[in-house]
DNA sequence: ATGAAAGCGCTAACAA
DNA sequence: TTGTTAGCGCTTTCAT
């Protein structure tokens, strides 16, 4: 039908013998046509093959669209640094369209800390919002709100039971622990192995990683029945503490040689790792930390798996422009990122 | 020094009293202008911290590009069959900036077929082109040419020498074959190994594969240098001899058990391998053809090293689209693709 | 060498 | 309910 040349709202015009205005408004469904001109519009520029150009149109409204992304600090060579490069790329597009993406900054061991970014983040009304929820109750209040004031949110990291949601950005847990254990035992016959553990405070949120626990375990009990699973806590806050931990652990238990950890510290291990060198031994853990990079260069960890947070979030801040600059609805609600399996070999083109 | 608002190009004409014709004139270098206008442009731009409104300026110019993709004629579920959905979300990119991207294809068993793509290529006066380099001189002659019209290019997959090139996309081959031993063996120590490898005509180009072979083999000779590598040359084009090549091979060589291919097609040897079941048998191949990943997910292929086709070819186009549109230049000249491991229990996600 | 003016495709206020 | 109009920020003739 339509001419090699690109079809404009003005072909729609010429075809019906409306007027802009009029096409206009029923292209953007803002009502106030009668009912013959709108089907006559939507005719015409279904038979043309009309597509609006979205620059002519950013270009001429006045709309300037803000995002919110509500995540926690990010200490330096942290998990949620690595969200930092996604949160840039994904701003250099939108503010090419005209957009602002602000980062709202809360301690992730302070639920206080989160209620109040909260109250900061709706106060900015912002067009739509990017939540990393780790708490749930004030997650969901917030959501409410959001509902309420008809502000699209997309979810990243983890997903909470609510299904306002516009989209979500995240990483299969279960599976994630179950290619671990294959990670660390290649299905091979494994008598035993150490799973590292953080010792979290009574407040704290339930732990993120419990899904990726039961996965690894249920590979076990599939493909390695015959294996002993061990745990061993560890505090961050003391890391001069480690040390003696896995000494007690390994003198009362010698025959164990691989383990996994199921949080982004993996690094907090190595040190002690180092120091007690075993040949054959298996570490996986997870996120390209740089500390856990350098220790995966050295062949102290044998692999890793990186689950990509900056893409979450740029994915993520993407289907929200999308969707109010392009009117454009996200292809799928729920996305499961990719898994990368890290080693030695690979890492230095990551 | 700016405004919150953004600064445009009448912000320039209303500071040095110029016209727009003038400033326009002086911010693309075309001439035309006194010494001393362009001065006075120039840091009246720097003072208000000037940025062209990209959109405004593609919406307001008349010129089109046309992106040409030099590529072999892509097989249903073959290698090149990937970079489609790469060459499709370019194009969505590409076209809303008012471009064009075109596909030009050649049969990669014949010299001719290149040839005869490059003549249909240059007579469309492309503004750039992504090129599959699989002929060796016929590609030099076409990259002089595009030297001489002043056509940027961009090589995906491989590189041949040539010092005009815009940019590169393609994996490091030699890393991947390092990575596919390491894959295949884990470090243990294995007796010997099978490389299987197609056997090609004598018209063909060099072997692509020839540095992803001495990757593999340079592992092995410092990891496992006890292990023995066996080859054996199939041909796509007689599917139905495969069977019997295998069954002579192993007759010979019981003790083989783990197998690797470097090219796309281990999907080939599938069949008899499940026809022949070996338990703690490994199989590594390249690239994620559905074949591939069908026999993946089934367990007879233990991992997969994928090379991501699409983006490479992605990533070019929008080198390209950057650099015509936009004026940016690419970050990086040669940028190598990160190496996937795909296993059957990361495989679900990809 | 410079300026004026028309227009890219679309939005939105204002009239009618 | 509909049409008219003045831009958005920039490019490009065409005069001067």
């Amino acid at each position: 039908m339509a001419k090699n040349e690109t079809v404009t709202l003005m072909d729609i015009v010429r075809r019906t013998g409306l007027s802009k205005g009029t096409v206009d408004r029923v292209l953007h469904n803002r009502g106030e046509v009668s009912r013959k001109s709108y089907d006559k519009v939507m005719r015409a520029a279904e038979e043309l093959g009309y597509k609006p150009n979205v620059y002519a149109s950013l270009l001429a409204s006045p709309r300037r669209i803000v995002i919110a992304v509500l995540l926690p600090y990010q200490a330096p060579d942290s998990f949620w640094a690595l969200s930092a490069s996604g949160i840039e790329r994904a701003r250099e597009s939108v503010e090419g369209l005209g957009g602002t993406i602000v980062k709202v900054e809360y301690d992730q061991y302070s639920m206080d800390s989160f209620r109040e970014a909260c109250g900061r983040l709706l106060e900015m009304e912002p067009s739509g919002v990017v939540i990393a929820p780790l708490f749930k109750h004030e997650t969901s209040l917030l959501a409410e709100e959001l509902r309420a004031k008809e502000i699209p949110y997309v979810y990243i990291d983890s997903k909470p039971d609510d299904d306002g949601y516009l989209a979500y950005f995240g990483m299969p847990m279960y599976d994630s622990g179950y290619l671990c254990a294959d990670q660390l035992t290649g299905g091979q016959d494994v008598g035993s192995a150490l799973v590292i553990r953080i010792r979290r405070d009574k407040l704290r949120q339930s732990d993120p990683t419990v899904n990726r626990r039961a996965g690894f375990l249920d590979y076990l009990a599939e493909h390695v029945p015959a294996c002993t699973v061990h745990s061993v806590f560890i505090d961050p806050n003391e890391p001069e503490r480690i040390d003696g931990t896995l000494d007690g652990f390994f003198a009362a238990h010698p025959e164990v040689r691989d383990i996994a950890m199921f949080n982004s510290r993996i690094h907090l291990i190595v040190p002690w790792l180092e120091a007690h060198p075993r040949p054959g031994r298996r570490v996986v853990g997870f996120d390209n930390l740089a500390a856990n990079i350098a220790a995966l260069r050295r062949g102290t960890v044998s692999a890793l798996i990186a689950q990509h947070p900056d893409e979450q979030v740029r994915l993520a801040i993407d289907a929200l422009a999308d969707i109010l600059l392009l009117k454009r609805a996200p292809a799928r609600r729920d996305n499961f990122m990719h898994m990368d399996i890290l080693t030695r070999y690979n890492v230095e083109y990551y």
